[in-house]
Formats: structure tokens, C-alpha cells, sequence
DNA sequence: AATGAATGAGACTTCATTCAT
DNA sequence: TATGAATGAAGTCTCATTCAT
């Protein structure tokens, strides 16, 4: 049945994120998926053309599964009539994916670091354009609506403080006292849009 | 002379250091280091025990500038009163660094986040504590001067921040408009933490 | 129905044919062929038991196709009186069957050259002999009709001058002048062998 | 010394020759050609820089002597006056070169009968067509001193009674009677010229 | 101090073949 | 009869590392 041959799919899919993102993707081999994946390495190959496609697979799966959220975001958000309390939300729901999709994210951001790997991810990354470029514009309202004098600088601002908590989250793990940080963020950013 | 010998070893830290922060440990062979450094294979195994000592050393050494900086800056800072501007001081230092040693710090969070390679500088990172937890506490020391309600929450915000600001720079390169950023920075920081 | 079956091995037969002389026996595979076939993997083995036996079936189709031919130009052939006549009969045969069946007799020369493959066909070219003896007998025959003093040298000599003109056929496509070579082939051969 | 690891380099591609004339370039593994030239894997890697260019650099080699004893011949022929004893020079070169080179030929021709592996090897034609051509004018000039009324069909039609030879000696081995046909292609081709 | 030839383990990938359904 | 998921052996190639010179 095509429900036997997904769940292979799945299983797969599944171990090689998981390795990915712990190890790395050059630290992970296809024989150490196929192996986590109960499956011989050729059926890798029956589901994935080759290493780099199952990367490709992976991140795109997670991408859209997260724009999905970005979606629900902003239906949400929608709903709410004080930009602030916007600004809020989408903070809360940065952190909440940061921590709930952490293995995902450790994986992207040490993509991004090198530059052989992410040039075999273009395509991908040029198909998934529109929907990006369209979070990016809909982040901008959001600061605009804030009345932020420079919602470009303010985006990127934002874009890196997350990102930072991200790295700290990530490589400091359970050192890092994250209510306290995210406590402090809340405050902070909203008391200093306002201004 | 022995100053040959430490010029060929500094020819060949420099181009594995450039070869790593550019390509990833994992797409540097020691044969292209070895090249770029015009000296034999062979030649690089009697300076470097092995390609993850060579990484070592080349860490250590920039541990050791970024360190010395640091103390500079202690230095600079002691003078001023205000802990206001004390922080935007180190603000100041710090985007310089990440400006200045891109390459560094490109390559020492690409190591973060492979856990693999990162274990294998555990006894780096072992004999450097002492100092960074040194410097660790001097930063917590700034934010209590400054009145900070929680010093260590605040110095992993800034901490994250700044590492936020380096991850976009090195990611998106020139798309982002540091200088505003960087101005928003810090005059949301100083006002916030002024508070 | 049975009809339907023999459709089946003939589809994956033709599909094979083509694939295997046009790609080589190595650079086809069993995929390939099933795809083209528009049949599953696992029917053609159904049919064939191994790649090996595909190619020794599509051989032996081919062969019996061929020797068939051939009976049917003797056929012909008894019923000319003079031998120079005879013989250029056959020569015309020749050129025309290499012609029609370049496909095969490409698949069929780079088998020739190709000693690994060609060991597993033993059984079928031992199986074929008998017919192939009576026909360079055939030759032979008519050779020694013609009055040649060396009739098995001749007979090499005209199999090889086929061969070649196939070769070159093959090999150099539309760049050989084929119509002036044969020309010239029956020319040069039937007023040599009239000396 | 160079001396030692020009003696390496060609007994790897010593080696290859043999095997891939044998065997076929598909069914020789480069485990094989190691094994059979007594070095590792490897090192036959830091020789060639694949399977084919190490195909590649057998062909050129051996192109290039037998073009190098083309020129040889082609000063010899130059002190006959005699036209159909130049032609009769020629082939007798043409027969010998066969029989001595076998094995190149053999490889050859298997590989002008695979368009997969040919492919790659386009470039080096390529390279060589210069003096290829060069090859095919002069023979063309032998023929039109010998008053040829079709000098190009002829070229076609000696250069494949060669190569038809050739493949009988290739594919029936010695149990072609080599000595008596060559006595009839030289009979029966001269005397067939100087009509 | 310096070379680079040599090794060998291990990575990615392909493909003929089998087998449960 | 028919499918295609699954296997595993084998192939090409890379690269950190060693060692004779």
C-alpha cells in the first residue's frame, strides 16, 4: 500500500533530520541514516536521489510546514487592533518555534554557513521566494504599523535578535535562563517601539 | 633560522584559517591548505599534529587576540564613569570585532553548531575557561553597575543580540543596512537599559 | 490470454533491443528497459530470468531472423546459373541486411569485442552452430564455384570487407559515400574474382 | 626520483591497457587495474583523475605513437616512385600495425561502438583531429597518384577492409588463416588499383 | 626542514535481482 | 499476471595521514 511506502518515506526523512541537525550534514553519512532508518541504503536511494536531495526534502518540508504557522500567525494577528500587542505576538510565536523547532533550526543555520552545501540548495530556496519575500513584507507592516521610524532597520533588528536568542538557545542549551531572556525581550522591545 | 620555520608556520595557519572560515572545515582538504600555503603536505603534519589541531591552534591563537582586546577595552572602560556610556563602549567594541574578524567568527559558529568537530576542542575550550569566565563576569559587572534589575538575563540578551547582528551580516552580506541597525541598537539599548 | 503475454515479451524484447544497441549492454538497465517497455521490473523478470538471458533471447531471435534470410537467398541464389552473378547477389544481400539491421549488428559487434559478456552466450552461439557451419559451408561453396584458387581465404577476405564497410557504417554515419563503396565493392570483387 | 613514480604511472597505465583491451572499460573495476599494478586504490587516483581520463591518456599515448609511426611511413613512401607499390606499402603498414597493436584496436573499436563512453572522450578527438586529418589527406594523395577515378570511396574502402580485417583477427583469433588472406587483399587490391 | 608518493578506510551511488502482496 | 519496495554487493572517488628519501 502507497501507506507503507510513505511511512518508509517518513522514516527515513525523519533520521536523516535528526542526524543532520545533531551531527551535521557532512558528519552524517547515508549508511548512519539508512541504518537509524531500520533500512538498507539502497532504498535511500529509491526514495531520495541522492544526499543532498534529502537535505533538500527535508527543509523543504520543515519551510512550508513553518510558513503554514507564519499563516495562522497572521490570521491571529489579524484580530488584534493594537500594533504593540502584534508586535507581541509575533514575538511570542518567534521564541515558541525557536524552542519547539530547535533541531530544525540548529540544521538551517549551519547551512547557512557553508557555502558549498547552500549553493546546491538555490533552486529550492528561488522556488520558496514568494512565499519568504511576502513573511518579509507582512513583518514590515507589522513595524509600520508601529509607527517605527525605520521599519527596514527595525525588521532586520528584530530578525536579529531572534536569531541571537536562537544561536544562545542553541549552543548554550540549558544555561541560558530563556524565560528570564524572553521576559526581558517582551519587555524591552515593546517599551522601546513605543517610544 | 627559527624565524623561517615560524614564518612557514604562520603561512600555514593563515591559509587554513582563511580556507576554513570560507569553505567549512569539512570542504578544506589539507592538501589545498598545504597548497595555498605553497609548502608540502608533509611539511603541515610536522607543524600540526592533524587537520583538527590545526583548527585548534588557529583558534587558540584568535582566542588569545580577541582576549587581549578584551582586556584593552577593560582597560578603556575603567576610566568612564558613566555606566551608560561604559555599555555603549563595549556595544561600539563589539560590532567592531564582528566587523573586523568576519572570517573568525564565521568559521567559530559554523564549529558550534557541529557538535562532532566542537568535541574534539573540548580541551581548548577547557584550558580557556578561566579567562572567559573572567570575562563573562566582567560583562555581568557592567550591567550591575548599570543598574540592571537582572544582570545575567541582560548580558545573554546582549550577548544574543550581538550575535543576531553577526549571523545576519554574515548571512545576508550587504543586503543588510548596518549602520542604521547598528545605530538603532544602540540607541535602543542605552534608552532601554536606561529605564 | 496467451496473445497477451507474447505481446508483453515482445514489448520488453523490442524495448531491450533498442536500449541495449544503442546505449550498450552496460549502460541499459533493467529499469530502463521495464520504463520503456511500460512494464514493471518485476514482470520482466518474469519473463527473463536475468539481464544476460534478455540479450541471449533478443541474439537468438535476431539470429534465426537472420539465418532465415539467408535460406531464403539461397533459394534465390540456385536458381542463377552464372557464379560471378551468385556472388554478387550475395555481396547485394549482405549490404542490404547490414543496412536494415544496423541496430543489431552494432549490438552485435560490440558484444564481439566485449569477452566477459560474450562468455555468458557460449550455450546459445554452441546451440547455433550447426546452422552458422552450413552456412560459411554455403560460402564456401559458392566461392569454390567461382573458380577461386584460396576459397576460405576468399571467404575470410569477403567477411571481412562486410565488416568493415559495417563498421565504417556504423562508426562514421552519414560521412561514408555508402552507395559509391558499394560501387566500387562490387566492382572491385566481382572483377577480381573473375581473374 | 621522477624516474620511480614515472615507472608507477606506467604501470598503472600498463595495466589499465591490458585490462580494459580484455575485458571492456566497463567490466574492468579500477580495484582491478590497482590490484594488477600492484599499488592502491589511491594512487591510482593521484595519477589519473578518473577512470576515463585514465582511458583517455592510454588513447592519446597510443594515437600519438601510432601517428608518429604514420610520419615514418610517409617518409618511406615518399623514396618509392611506383605508385601502387606506395598503396602496396601502405596496407602492408596498415596489416602490421594491426596485428602488433591488437589489443589498442581491440579497445578501440569497442569503444567507437559505445556513444556512453565515446562521449567523453570527444574532447581528445577533438585535440587530435589536427593530425587525423592530415592522416586522411595523405592517404587520399596516395590514392589519387594511383589514378583512382573515386579516390574518397576508395579511402572508405581500404580503410574498411583494414578494419574488417582487423575485427576478424580480433574476434575469430587464430582461426583466420592471417598469412593467405593478406596475400589475397594484396593481389587482389593492387591488381584491382591499376586497372 | 621538506617532499610528495603511497595507503586505506570510508563516502556516495547504482543496479541486478528478489519477494511480499 | 503484475507491482514496486527492498536488498546488498560492487563500483568510483576522496582525503587524512604516513613514510622513505
Amino acid at each position: 500500500m502507497a501507506k507503507d511506502s510513505e511511512n518508509t518515506r517518513k522514516k527515513i526523512l525523519d533520521s536523516a533530520f535528526e542526524l543532520f541537525a545533531t551531527q551535521g550534514f557532512h558528519d552524517t553519512s547515508m549508511s548512519q541514516i539508512a541504518q537509524k532508518a531500520e533500512v538498507s541504503k539502497g532504498l535511500a536511494y529509491n526514495y531520495f536521489t541522492s544526499k543532498e536531495h534529502l537535505l533538500g526534502d527535508i527543509l523543504e518540508q520543515t519551510f512550508l510546514d513553518s510558513m503554514a504557522s507564519w499563516d495562522r500567525l497572521m490570521g491571529k494577528i489579524s484580530t488584534i487592533s493594537d500594533p504593540a500587542e502584534k508586535v507581541r505576538v509575533m514575538i511570542d510565536f518567534y521564541i515558541d518555534q525557536l524552542t519547539t523547532n530547535q533541531n530544525f533550526y540548529r540544521l538551517y543555520l549551519s547551512l547557512l554557513l557553508q557555502p558549498q552545501v547552500l549553493a546546491n540548495l538555490k533552486p529550492l530556496l528561488e522556488k520558496l521566494k514568494p512565499r519568504t519575500d511576502r513573511i518579509q513584507e507582512e513583518s514590515y507592516d507589522l513595524f509600520r504599523a508601529m509607527g517605527s521610524k525605520d521599519p527596514e532597520a527595525e525588521m532586520w533588528f528584530i530578525k536579529s535578535l531572534i536569531n541571537g536568542v536562537l544561536l544562545s538557545i542553541i549552543t548554550a542549551g540549558d544555561m541560558i535562563p530563556l524565560e528570564r531572556v524572553r521576559q526581558l525581550l517582551l519587555e524591552k522591545y515593546i517599551a522601546v517601539s513605543q517610544n
